[in-house]
DNA sequence: TAAATACATTTACGTCTGTAAACGATTGAT
DNA sequence: ATCAATCGTTTACAGACGTAAATGTATTTA
């Protein structure tokens, strides 16, 4: 995914924290649920994947380091919450999205969702509602 | 990006091509210009970012090896052609994006950027139409 | 207190990616 | 025909990622 900038054979991190797609699922967990354990993550990412505790822990490890994640000692244990909020990390990776597969256009995207017919009713007046909102504004 | 899938401590890519950030501009150009060669590409990407020509050769290269393009030899040099419809790859990164970010929840994704303001009047007119139409299917 | 258990930390490894220089082949010009 | 310019191919390299085993450390149990 995006974020990071290369030079001279190397790339680095840029300035805003990427969270790759494996990483993204194990953030789901975490804004759900924190402060939680590793033990409680894994448990629950059981369910949806089939990774190794091992590897879960990887992913803490990295998001720690990447100042996605923080975890305060409990005991033998961390207790986990996430220093990013999860509203941020949808704008920015939205952007980020938006940017580099629709080329910054949000209407085309836009169309593109609503035209694959994955939504319901409901959904659809609560969204003709936002898009009044979103008229008269401006 | 999504796409690969790990065993044994190694990687293997998916059935679908996997198209990468930077691959993505590349990408762009293409569709936009087909059948088209490398000068070309490098002479179009130069107006929107900086790399150098080698960097983007070695793109077009990975891009040709990933069936994402193809070439056919035109005397001395290459002209390339996408493989993959824009259309389709537009659809599977979107798919991509929204299983990853929005745990696959298109309303709240399509809330998100209706609340973004970054659409014209026009635009905001047409995507009524559009919810309306989707509305009358169901 | 010693052994077993449960955690976290370190190490590992292959692939992908960003970035580009070096090299080789083909073509156009002199 | 040879030299220079052009274009594609190969090689390079460091960081990110997916995946997980091995190792070290603290806690619980016998």
């Amino acid at each position: 995914m995006s974020g990071n900038a290369c030079v001279n054979g190397g790339c680095v991190l840029s300035n805003k924290p990427n969270i790759s797609d494996a990483e993204w699922q194990v953030m789901h967990v975490i804004w759900e649920r924190q402060p939680v354990t590793a033990q409680a993550i894994i448990a629950a990412l059981d369910e949806q994947v089939d990774w190794s505790g091992a590897t879960i822990k990887t992913m803490l490890h990295r998001l720690v380091k990447k100042k996605v994640l923080r975890y305060q000692r409990e005991g033998n244990r961390y207790l986990y919450r996430a220093r990013v909020e999860r509203s941020e990390s949808l704008r920015q990776e939205s952007q980020s999205f938006l940017d580099r597969v629709f080329g910054g256009e949000a209407a085309p995207l836009l169309a593109h969702f609503v035209q694959s017919g994955d939504l319901t009713e409901a959904e659809i007046e609560t969204l003709r509602k936002l898009l009044e909102q979103a008229g008269g504004d401006s």
